[in-house]
DNA sequence: ACCTGAACACCGTTCAAGT
DNA sequence: ACCTGAACACCGTTCAAGT
């Protein structure tokens, strides 16, 4: 006989999402969120495939919440401002939810990567910003740097990488600054012949 | 009756690096280390207090062959042709050794993390070269800048985030040049009062 | 002093049986 | 149609017993 749901995927996924965001990875047990939805174990296999799938879920919904974040920090018009404020924005997502934050750029197992349209939905306001500010024959590899820079500073401040003292709210400020004047003074970072050589 | 040690400490992190490497976190097993040093499970308890310290010795072992290859690129006099090289050679340590590359800078567990002094070791050529680049009292941000995007592109690279196309050897070039000419061109980087006043 | 088999705790996953 | 207890496989770790 038919019975209804006692829980369904967003439960699981934001009872997962919960517990990684406290206790880390090793703490995701499908029992520990079993029991946060009211359920055993065994009948979370209803809703989801397996661990790596939840992993994989909860760090989607993560990139869903950062990717509106991000839009909604942009569209004052002035791309440096908005790039500024995407940057902030990334960054503090990272400190508020930094256990989530890391699992989404460390990936280890393929089976977590985030969809491909989630991400790149996310990053659509970011290419936006960069595309008015380096123009669009360099939006991708202006855009990458940028990208790389912002995350590769958030992780190594997550990671304990800043460990020889200083002011680590000055050096992102002072990243921030630099890494953008460099994309706006394209002349300055790419060297190439005369005749707008496309770098692709 | 004393007996000699069938296996030893360098033994067991050269195995479980080489398993790591191959086939990545979840296959290094204790079983699996065991028999590729000749000897069962629980006599690695002998050797190593547990499987997240063999973990962190293996990172630790990663990050001396990256600081020496490092130094060796550095040393030409030209802190931006050293610059360039390293950040070269950081790349290429990534490609070589993916999964261990990634395992240094998503570090999720407290356990895992280098040893300060490697860590220290390993970024001291990079720090020196920004030193003769930015200037002294720079150094420190004008180094984490130039870190966080290295490590942040090549993580993003790793990870497949780079999925929109385009060159990514072109938008690496491009990234180097940037981010090295933002750190040269310190007036455009770091809006300050006239005074030298310390970024700090 | 190091190694081992046996044992324990824990966890992901499956499945037949319940409602 | 969903839930559950029981069971299985696997793994990290401990420990008393061997040499």
């Amino acid at each position: 006989m038919p019975t209804p749901s006692r829980t369904s995927l967003p439960d699981i996924v934001r009872a997962g999402r919960r517990i990684l965001e406290s206790d880390g990875l090793e703490q995701l047990t499908m029992a520990r969120v079993a029991h946060n939805v009211g359920v055993r174990a065994p009948s979370l296999y209803k809703h989801i495939r397996d661990r790596d799938d939840l992993i994989r879920l909860i760090a989607n919904d993560a990139v869903a919440e950062l990717g509106a974040r991000l839009a909604a920090a942009s569209g004052s018009g002035d791309p440096c401002h908005d790039l500024r404020e995407m940057a902030r924005v990334h960054r503090a997502f990272a400190h508020e939810h930094p256990l989530i934050y890391r699992l989404l750029w460390s990936q280890v197992p393929e089976q977590w990567r985030v969809d491909a349209d989630l991400n790149a939905q996310a990053s659509a306001p970011v290419l936006q910003a960069v595309a008015t500010l380096a123009g669009e024959c360099e939006t991708l590899v202006a855009a990458r740097t940028f990208v790389a820079w912002a995350q590769g500073f958030v992780s190594m401040e997550l990671a304990g990488a800043f460990r020889l003292g200083g002011d680590v709210e000055a050096a992102f400020e002072y990243g921030l600054t630099a890494v953008l004047a460099a994309l706006t003074n394209q002349s300055a970072a790419v060297p190439r012949a005369p005749g707008r050589r496309s770098i692709r």
